[in-house]
DNA sequence: CGTATGTCAGAAGTACTGATATTG
DNA sequence: CCAATATCAGTAGTTCTGACATAC
């Protein structure tokens, strides 16, 4: 089937080779595929990322008020809104009007919260592994480490 | 302002802790960084990361058909269409129809095109250099290599 | 006939901006 | 009066799916 245009247009299944070397684009190829497997995995058992994020924060530094968790999750105040919203429904987290404030709400991880995000923990640990599987302890370490670097330094300037 | 609130609230600008130690966060965190310095890069010399991608791969691997483009570059087929509009009214390629195949047309890079992608490779060629400024040579080395491995597994898997 | 190609329309989830009412 | 908070509405860009006409 079409000889023709295989002979002039095919060279292999090759990639541009200046597209590999450059970090933005193998990052975020590399970045959108952890995504899938995490976010499949997290769909798998009826969660999304923000929502593990916003009860990890929330079990780690304690309770908060919107804005603050928005600050500590990076998940914009608008959108917290309706992640909350959605906890609060399944009962994983608690929305109380703060009494020195009134404006803010004060929101708490519940029981059942602490319970789910244990799931998640582990649920994201295999994701995890999953991952980093053909990478040794060291090289794991050192990939978390110049990301980190990166990341810091992008963050910062 | 707000004492109370800050002392029962705040223990720092934290992050919680396990956030920290999934790769798939910091790798996200710092793929959506790069993008958005190497998207606004692009973006000063009116140009778009899909554009790019086109006219590297273009060059590099010789005219071809839409549905080829889009398997060298990962762009949808249907997205390609778009991309391919813009740059063919800018002169940058050309869109023949395959006398060989009907069905077919025959993408190629222009002069212009040629020109401009030399641009675009001096620009993200400085973004480049301004992500990975803190790191080495050799670190620059084991970042790439590191995301390759886990890409290709990932790819793979 | 079934399949590939280019094209269009639109869904779905993400990231972000702006406005607003309430409160400090 | 100015600033912060929670909320809602809506924009913009990305990723992806489905349908369709044409041609193989």
């Amino acid at each position: 089937m079409d000889t023709d245009a295989e002979l002039r247009f095919d060279q292999g299944d090759a990639t541009p080779e200046r597209l590999k070397r450059q970090i933005q684009r193998l990052t975020g190829m590399t970045s959108a595929q952890m995504g899938k497997v995490s976010g499949g995995a997290l769909a798998d058992v009826g969660a999304r990322k923000d929502h593990y994020v916003v009860l990890a924060a929330l079990a780690e530094l304690g309770p908060a008020s919107q804005s603050q968790l928005s600050d500590r999750t990076r998940v914009y105040r608008s959108d917290l809104v309706a992640v909350l919203n959605e906890l609060e429904g399944a009962g994983l987290i608690r929305r109380d009007p703060d009494p020195a404030d009134k404006r803010r709400n004060v929101i708490t991880i519940t029981g059942p919260g602490g319970k789910r995000l244990a799931e998640l923990d582990a649920v994201l640990e295999g994701v995890n592994e999953r991952i980093l599987a053909p990478l040794s302890g060291a090289e794991r370490r050192e990939l978390f480490r110049l990301l980190g670097v990166v990341n810091a330094h992008l963050a910062s300037g």
